[in-house]
DNA sequence: GCAGCATGAGACAACGTTGTCAGACGCGGC
DNA sequence: GCCGCGTCTGACAACGTTGTCTCATGCTGC
């Protein structure tokens, strides 16, 4: 029996050999595996039981060629030193792709570059890929999106600066969850805040800085703009703006930092002058990443639910290119998700 | 012309398409492309400037399907919360996909659980992955290795306890690098040394004991047995075996422990003890991970050139793969790399 | 009892590549 | 000048799946 021999092989079944076992024709298998209509249910259960039987796997290749698909979609992402943050997209996108069948391949980037366009380009020519997920801050990347649009491949991004700009994007309202942060820093009595501004590229640092001036705003605080110092999500930017913050006349009791990669360049800097944190110091962060329960004290931060937002645009990008797209596409997965304040021990009572 | 209706449409051009352009036939295209022989050089240039003109790019499927390959390898990989040993890991193992035009997929394990063959099993099926890499610890576990074994999957492990049990392996002499990272200590002063172990399963625990027994050994300092406590590579395990070193009525001036995620939880011991750091003791990581530096002091460690031996790793195994087996194969990539101190301000002269 | 129609199933040709084999061509030796 | 041999090139059949089209079957309504 052919079958066996295979087996003996160790080569894997194909759809003949099934077709053969369950005594039916070739595209009714297929009909079978791909659950399509038009087969009886006695049928249908004989296919399955043989497909069982032989541990039938549809061959990738083979279906992908004949349907012209990939059955891949890529995720272009940002090779920064912070990691946590790639670490939680990248359980969300497998995840999605795990459940829909679909590979992912990756394409990490090293911004600045002059090549993105040109890698992205080759990238897609040579996976094929059918859709591509985008975290920021590539989404937000003109060229990028140019390339893409060309291509005609569909997109979808992650927290972008503006959800319009592509086919599906999820992302909080970190506005929201910077004004609670905020309202945490107030009500523990600190009235003189130094705040540390993100990327101008990320959505994220316009919508934080927003949600924070909102929160003096709606307290009656003055807002000193002068406490207000540009940061660019990097380590090294925060220890600079701490010590441009922490030198002044009259320094804040407490620093919000737009994330917590600079959050720990203000603990540098902090350290570094000999102040006590938080006794002479409250610091928050934004992300929550792998670092801020490590620091001493543990750091006060902002949460995303990356992984399920990833899960969501990929769930999204991957039901478009199926093409069944459920009534009302918003209804099913919202694009906005919720934030949580993790409050630890890094912000206290100003003394 | 065929061509241009193609490039109107976006689809890719073909290799039919090529050897129309060039005026030959399939076949001798598919020889320039994959630089086969019996081609004359004249034909070999009119047909690569055909290529370039129509910006022909093989199709993966139809290529897998014909060759009976898949150009897919695997990387298994332990979902754990210190990620950005995964990071280095997958720029090394991306970067050598990348030069061999293969393509990488990726199964994360979450450890411990019951199901690891079966998922494994169904990995490989699935994807039909030519080969797989196998860090730390997934390459250690007897189950993981039947199974792909049983499949006739070539496997390339990172850091395996017995690197004859893979086809290929790669590993870092991390007794020496213990070694020399003891001596630092005891140059600084310190005799009266904690050591912290780590989780029993990864053959780094067992050679980074090694290096400081033998440091001790060399120093002529005595081992006291009952300064080396257990840990399990957790950040948890470090903070409690901390305690109990640091509660003692005796306790250690410095502590090494054999990972960074242990060392956080020495330093939150320490810490919440009110001891200062490295002051009333001294303390000492391994990995260098993306939080080592971001510590405060920073955390005196051992970097291992991970993504150098990702890549290693991934190379020989698609040589193996593709079947050009250099003459001695240990000669041109040796499976033993070095590891590199660094120092930082964490560990000081003892008070 | 039969047209008409829905439903279930199969034959066959793609899909874009590579492997196999056969043939065309050129060139040197006799 | 012809044979033989090596070098280059092409026709054709895989590879395992899906799409299209056709056909067989059974059921409905008159």
């Amino acid at each position: 029996m052919r079958t066996d021999e295979r087996a003996a092989a160790k080569l894997r079944a194909t759809i003949f050999d099934v077709a053969r076992h369950a005594g039916v024709s070739i595209k009714t298998v297929s009909r079978v595996v791909n659950n399509e209509p038009n087969v009886r249910e006695a049928t249908r259960d004989k296919v399955r039981a043989s497909i069982d039987a032989l541990h039938y796997r549809p061959n990738a290749a083979a279906r992908g060629l004949s349907a012209k698909r990939s059955f891949v979609i890529g995720l272009i992402y940002e090779n920064s030193e912070e990691f946590s943050y790639t670490k939680d997209l990248l359980s969300g996108v497998l995840g999605a792709c795990e459940t829909h069948n679909y590979s992912l391949l990756l394409r990490p980037l090293t911004l600045p570059s002059a090549e993105v366009s040109h890698s992205i380009h080759s990238f897609i020519r040579l996976t094929a890929a059918e859709g591509v997920v985008l975290p920021a801050p590539i989404g937000d990347m003109p060229e990028v999106m140019q390339v893409l649009s060309g291509l005609d491949v569909p997109v979808a991004t992650i927290s972008p600066k503006h959800p319009r700009s592509a086919d599906i994007s999820v992302y909080c309202d970190e506005a929201d969850a910077t004004f609670r942060l905020t309202e945490h820093v107030l009500a523990l009595g600190h009235t003189h805040i130094g705040f540390i501004k993100g990327h101008p590229d990320h959505r994220a640092s316009h919508e934080r800085l927003a949600g924070f001036t909102q929160a003096l705003q709606t307290n009656k605080i003055g807002l000193d703009a002068s406490l207000t110092e540009d940061g660019f999500f990097t380590f090294e930017s925060g220890r600079q703006a701490a010590f441009r913050l922490l030198r002044r006349e009259r320094p804040p009791t407490a620093i919000i930092a737009t994330n917590d990669e600079m959050a720990c360049g203000v603990m540098h800097a902090a350290h570094e002058l000999d102040l006590h944190i938080p006794h002479d110091v409250s610091i928050a962060g934004f992300d929550d990443t792998a670092v801020a329960s490590r620091l001493w004290p543990p750091l006060t931060t902002v949460r995303q639910p990356i992984t399920e937002m990833a899960e969501a645009a990929t769930s999204r990008l991957i039901q478009r290119l199926i093409g069944d797209e459920p009534g009302a596409p918003e209804a099913c997965s919202p694009g906005l998700f919720p934030c949580q304040l993790v409050i630890r021990r890094s912000t206290a009572a100003r003394s």
